[in-house]
DNA sequence: GTTTAGGATTGG
């Protein structure tokens, strides 16, 4: 997740991946695929940055498709884009109107505001690691400057369009001078993953090369992981800024200074040129693309260099050998506070036998079995000491690379849990021996790295003849990716396969359907589909009165209907308990203008010293009411209606409570204002300002549909409340299911 | 504005 901005010349092409293809606006559609898709347009509306969280933010923001492709011109060509998270906030900061932008990893979404504003009938959503927007800045946004501030990389990256960038100037290895500050690029020869090292940062360590083939080590102190070099490969190359050059036994080493940043590429030569980085921006233009191309060209042409990768799959596993994994976690297992069992697979056969370990499913996490085919290619990873740590953050599903792995001939003891079983001779056991030397470690790849595009190639192959032989099977945990998931602070169960206990006959669909209702039924089914695909759409407000459920209404409509609101200027009196104010707008540093809004209290909360802990706020957008929420614990928008304080419609919450926002029915709710009661209460809750305010306060509850079939019948099937939950974690379409 | 580590395997 990034916001790249690309300097002068370069165009929104230069840094972007090469895998990705861009589409028309126009052919934008629901349901479209959006994997490796780019979307290009010019900036025509920047929205505010609206603070959902401390530290998550929603962006809205309009792009207009203005070139070439504009040819279908009945078509709808600017669009809604809503941006989420971090990537929000920086592309507030980094993006402004008449920039033109190429978005990837979004998905497209219905546009609520569709009807309203004539735009695209869809609105792209950006969120997540895999977003992203290349930015090119088409105008200067002030004339030429010669006071540019040369505080960050930051700014000297947006600079570069600004003036004439102040140009970074490379430094070779064979003119590295002791105690002075440089940058660099190099050829990665050898590296460690980041390890906590004594005192209070992480420290890498790696050593480069260049074309004067001098060789340097270089050691890296970050507090935070992400600041580390992201280096996968022996050969990648790397580009460090303000390095410090000093000198350790003689040699020249290189030491990260205040204002440090990094960017690694991909070593293969005629590869993407791909930085990847923590770095928001950063300055890269066609000089720093050719020095890429040609320390590549360069490396590939030094035979002395270590070959690009000691990577090997399981199928050329040779026993006692040290050799990198490239691999998805399926499951993991603590065995003892120095050890912990990865249970890993690359989609290929070691010819050795596997050590099979067994382990108690209650320290598992992810499936604790799989098909027999499968279990065949699975790997038992033991990793030791320091690892362990790093292991307990792994996620099942994720795609490792664990470095400096060793095969060892399964004539050692397994420790812990594992003691008790007979000790496989000849088979093969995977150790990652604790301390970091040879780069000992694992790093967590991320999806779209070609190694893990190469791995997942192989697994769907064996997938596909896994169907092929054995369709009977269909089976799910092969697309399971999901990591076990929490509801309510219990853990939910995410296994494969479940046993009723129900001691009922199964009954056929048609006996089902002809029954009559109120019964208890046990059928054994397939299931054909179910919906939503995505969790999160799962999610509901359920009416208790009337039983009604409807979807949460969509920000962007949330947001229009305050911005409404808050243009409203009609007089009004208040009601007569209310005490009325104004609430400063903090937080805004612009400085401009201080703004204010009106803010009515009760004047029984006021007397009995509970000032802030319930507002009724008139005239805010919804960004500057979730602002305020932050520091009013219940506030209740309101405007002005015939001459009266009123609620809000009941299309958008009528109460926001920190990051909770409550909704009312609109059908069950006889809505007025009134001065909530609260004598004696300690707490003022959304159920005390429900009943005060008439309002039928909704519950969010999870909802899917599932559409079962057998021989004789389909059925639709409802599952809710907690539910909805489980049942994504283990059924797939076309699976059997015995649901009762 | 200090410190950390400073490549180099045998070990469950």
């Amino acid at each position: 997740m990034a916001v790249y901005i690309l300097s002068e010349g370069s165009g929104p092409g230069s840094l972007v991946p090469p895998h990705l293809t861009r589409i028309p606006i126009s052919l934008l559609s629901p349901g479209i695929n959006c994997t490796n898709k780019t979307v290009k347009g010019k900036v025509i509306h920047k929205g505010p940055l609206v603070r959902v969280e401390a530290d998550d933010f929603i962006l809205k923001t309009v792009i207009k498709e203005d070139d070439a492709m504009e040819s279908v011109c009945s078509q709808k060509t600017s669009i809604n884009i809503v941006i989420f998270g971090a990537l929000a906030e920086s592309f507030s900061h980094r993006v402004s109107t008449g920039d033109v932008v190429l978005l990837s990893g979004f998905t497209v979404g219905k546009s609520p505001t569709a009807n309203k504003d004539k735009l695209h009938p869809c609105n792209l959503l950006l969120s997540g690691d895999d977003a992203c927007v290349y930015v090119s800045k088409q105008k200067p946004p002030h004339p030429r400057s010669p006071l540019v501030s040369k505080r960050s990389s930051l700014i000297s990256a947006e600079g570069s369009r600004m003036v004439k960038a102040p140009k970074y100037t490379y430094v070779r290895l064979d003119e590295l001078k002791n105690e002075s500050v440089v940058n660099v690029y190099g050829v990665v020869v050898f590296f460690k993953q980041p390890f906590k090292s004594r005192g209070t940062d992480y420290c890498s360590s790696l050593k480069i090369t260049d074309q004067s083939e001098h060789k340097v080590g270089c050691t890296i102190f970050c507090e935070r992981l992400e600041d580390h070099p992201k280096i996968f490969h022996t050969g990648d190359i790397v580009r460090m800024h303000r390095v410090k050059v000093k000198i350790y036994n003689n040699s020249l080493t290189l030491v990260n200074t205040s204002g440090f940043s990094v960017v690694t590429f991909h070593g293969t030569v005629g590869g993407a040129v791909e930085p990847r980085t923590s770095s928001k921006t950063f300055h890269f233009d066609e000089d720093d693309r050719r020095t890429v191309e040609e320390l590549r060209s360069w490396a590939a042409s030094q035979t002395l260099l270590p070959s690009v990768s000691a990577a090997v799959p399981l199928s050329a596993v040779q026993p006692s050998a040290y050799f990198d994994l490239t691999c998805q976690l399926l499951a993991k297992a603590t065995v003892d506070t120095t050890c912990t069992l990865l249970r890993v697979w690359d989609g290929t056969r070691c010819p050795h036998p596997l050590l099979k370990v067994i382990v108690d499913p209650n320290v598992t996490e992810g499936p604790s079995s799989f098909s027999k085919q499968k279990e065949s290619l699975i790997a038992n990873v033991l990793v030791y000491d320091n690892h362990v740590e790093f292991a307990r953050q792994l996620k099942p599903g994720a795609f490792l690379r664990i470095y400096n792995l060793r095969a060892i001939l399964g004539s050692t003891k397994v420790p812990g849990l594992t003691c008790s079983q007979p000790v496989e001779v000849g088979h093969l056991a995977f150790h990652l021996h604790g301390g970091t030397s040879y780069g000992r470690g694992i790093r967590v790849l991320p999806e779209n790295s070609p190694d893990v595009q190469e791995v997942k190639r192989v697994m769907e192959e064996f997938l596909q003849e896994q169907d092929d032989e054995f369709p009977e099977l269909n089976d799910s945990e092969l697309v399971w990716s999901t990591p076990p998931e929490f509801l309510d602070g219990e853990a939910v169960d995410c296994q494969t396969v479940k046993t009723c206990r129900h001691q009922l006959q199964p009954v056929t669909l048609s006996q089902v359907k002809q029954s009559d209702a109120g019964q208890v039924h046990h059928v054994r089914v397939q299931l054909r589909s179910y919906e939503p695909h995505r969790l999160h759409q799962a999610l509901k407000l359920f009416c208790s009165r009337c039983t009604s459920i409807q979807d949460i209404p969509d920000d962007e409509l949330v947001a229009a209907i305050f911005s409404e609101a808050s243009k409203c200027s009609e007089a009004y009196s208040p009601p007569p308990w209310a005490l009325s104010g104004h609430v400063d707008l903090a937080g805004d540093t612009s400085g401009a203008q201080q703004l204010s809004r009106s803010v009515h209290i009760s004047t029984k909360l006021m007397t009995e010293g509970k000032t802030d802990q319930l507002i009724f706020l008139m005239g805010c957008t919804l960004e500057e009411t979730c602002h305020l929420a932050a520091t009013y614990q219940n506030i209740v928008p309101v405007s002005s209606s015939g001459g009266q304080l009123a609620l809000l419609d009941l299309s958008v919450p009528f109460l926001f409570r920190g990051r909770k926002r409550y909704y009312g029915c609109k059908r069950c709710s006889e809505a007025a204002l009134r001065e909530p009661s609260t004598e004696g209460m300690q707490m003022i809750d959304e159920k005390i300002i429900a009943e005060a305010l008439g309002v039928q306060l909704l519950q969010l509850v999870l909802l899917m549909k599932l559409e079962l079939q057998d021989a004789t019948d389909t059925l639709d099937v409802f599952l809710w409340k907690h539910a909805g939950h489980w049942v994504r974690g283990w059924v797939q379409p076309g699976q059997v299911t015995t649901p009762s």
